[in-house]
DNA sequence: CTCACCGGTTTGATCGATCAAATAACGAGA
DNA sequence: TCTCGTTATTTGATCGATCAAACCGGTGAG
């Protein structure tokens, strides 16, 4: 097979020089159309294909953006990462970007990845999940300046500080939004199931139901009665229902911090002869979808599209912080409450669409 | 800040030659020892990183690996890919290799991605999944001798070709296994509930539970009144199992295609008051895990191990083909079936470290 | 005594693109 | 007519690494 064409060729076929190809490539506007027109026909005629690696070297950026993806996922809710990287994925193709995943064994591993991803000009940026509380990572980042933005807010940190940027969900909006549904639909005793944290993002999520249930009056010690906490997981929410069916605590419908927990909620009252208790959960798993369980989505497109907006603005080159818009370096996506049989009293028609799921492998 | 240290600085600061911190770096045999020494020391003194984009160019190779990831993961079971991409991942950092990511529409537009990636040197190989009968994805890349390996046989062409190489578990294996499971508990009459497909996946793995059954004794009519067919999807599987209950049709366990219908008649099954009714599904999903679920592990990392071993060898450098062993370049891979509550007739102890999952934002 | 060969190292060329500066072409204004 | 400015294009250098060939002192065979 004969050489891959340069642009060198496709000069020499459309009669021009190499520069030339390199402008109607990068900046076509200040190349004469009669010209313009020669070169890309060559450019066809030759298949010639800009060589990746070649322009890496010289212009010192990759178009291409890292992020860290560990071995194994944990829960059902673990999948929000992949659901993220899928959305991340695609909106980053649409600009012509690219995902590049590595692993680490921890947070210093993972800046030494960053400092060889940034040295060998392999990424232009890096997408950091899963943040702690008072990130360390982010330390590193910020002082040797490269490009980067988190899904996550920086627990412990200053929210508002320009040099950290970040894009999150709102978990407050979130459980607020359900509860307000179960209200809607006339529900006044509603539960909350949350994890036993009091900061972060469990906090957060306790509060907008909390806030949600004082809005319709109900608050204090009749308020703190309806609320439970747990590590998350299946069965540790099957244990809790059912100890509260038992105590007939008067509880008509639940609100759960993720959707791990409703489902165990729901398959318990559902085996207690309930059918048509209440429950939602949060994060719209691929199981919320599957079971008919109402949850909160957190619209990772557009978590993933204003990842890349923070990084790389409208185009797809790296915006320097000191260009940036402190304005534009933050931002709380409004998640969404999808609505199915688990938070309705009476029986309702299946979602369009979920019923026919595909196996990976499975003929289109 | 300073420029980025390169060879020639290394170089200059162990007063030695370019070509001889090169050879540190790629072949350091062939370098004496004190020599080798000096360089070592320089590297570590300057923080020197290869500039990964350079060597790219010089030698055409990138020591990454391509592979499609699209929108929106499709049901409970679509989260494989995913699992694969973790364990990928993770077995190609162990080797120096990376993965990069990208999308397309369609299979034609896939064919240009490839075409991209390799001309631009981004990529050395890429792993196809989500094959199809006879897919064309497969000829382009066989034709223009582009390494690859796929995950998922190539249903419709010759599966012991060794220009396609492939990687892919054994359905048959997993469902004989969960059968004879059940069998080794004393059940007779198991049920299958399959895909309606005829070939492919859903086949084999029907047919993994047929043999199974035969083996026991159970074949013809009687044995095709134990067999269902749907399309995937929790609801579809309930609607059968409740009509099946209904019937009083005798059907002691069931075991199923995927953890989709598994879910559904687990759910189904309890609600209608059978709390002990064996159940096993096929993929071990995150779910399965949640709800003591028995199910067939895929065993997604020994797969992605030998996916990298047909494409790598031994390595991180391509095997070319004309230099493979024919008989190394495919790999079905044994599942596993992992044993929970739901194939238990008494309750048993939740599987260790079940309980707690987590979610991505959490501290950790 | 010549010469091929050895391991270890150096030197110059090269990969394919873009950058920065130089050049050519052309028209407007003095 | 000559200069100046603008626009479109060309030329040479460069990014950081590796490749291929040359080099070098030393050994042993013919």
């Amino acid at each position: 097979m004969a050489q891959l064409p340069t642009v060198s060729d496709v000069a020499r076929l459309a009669g021009v020089s190499r520069q030339t190809v390199s402008n109607v490539l990068n900046s076509p506007a200040i190349v004469l159309p009669d010209t313009r027109g020669r070169v890309e026909a060559a450019i066809d005629e030759l298949g010639y294909r800009p060589h990746a690696s070649a322009r890496r070297l010289r212009t010192r950026t990759s178009s291409t953006i890292g992020i860290r993806l560990d071995p194994e996922t944990n829960g059902i809710s673990g999948t929000v990462l992949d659901r993220y990287l899928h959305a991340l994925t695609e909106k980053a193709a649409e600009r012509g970007l690219r995902m590049m995943l590595f692993t680490a064994r921890d947070h210093h591993d993972e800046v030494d990845q960053f400092r060889a991803l940034r040295d060998g000009a392999d990424v232009d940026a890096v997408i950091l999940t899963a943040t702690s509380f008072r990130d360390d990572r982010i330390d590193w980042l910020v002082e040797h300046d490269m490009p980067f933005v988190t899904f996550g807010r920086p627990w412990g940190s200053d929210f508002n500080d320009p040099a950290v940027p970040w894009v999150d969900v709102d978990g407050f909006a979130g459980t607020s939004q359900a509860t307000r549904h179960l209200l809607g639909r006339g529900h006044r005793r509603i539960g909350y199931l949350g994890w036993p944290d009091d900061w972060g993002i469990g906090k957060e999520r306790r509060d907008g139901w909390a806030t949600a249930m004082a809005e319709a009056g109900i608050a204090g010690d009749e308020l703190a009665d309806l609320s439970w906490r747990t590590d998350d997981g299946v069965p540790n929410a099957r244990q809790i229902i059912e100890r509260l069916l038992a105590d007939e605590a008067g509880v008509e419908a639940l609100v759960c911090v993720s959707d791990s927990l409703a489902l165990g909620a729901m398959m318990a009252v559902r085996e207690a002869g309930h059918p048509h208790f209440p429950v939602i959960g949060f994060d719209n798993s691929a199981v919320a979808r599957a079971v008919g369980l109402s949850s909160v989505d957190q619209r990772l497109d557009q978590v993933a599209a204003a990842s890349l907006q923070i990084l790389f603005g409208d185009g797809s080159r790296v915006v320097p912080i000191d260009e940036a818009d402190a304005a534009t370096r933050h931002s709380l996506i409004e998640p969404r409450l999808v609505v199915r049989r688990s938070s309705h009293l009476a029986p309702v028609e299946e979602e369009a669409g979920s019923t026919r799921t595909g196996n990976h492998n499975r003929k289109e």
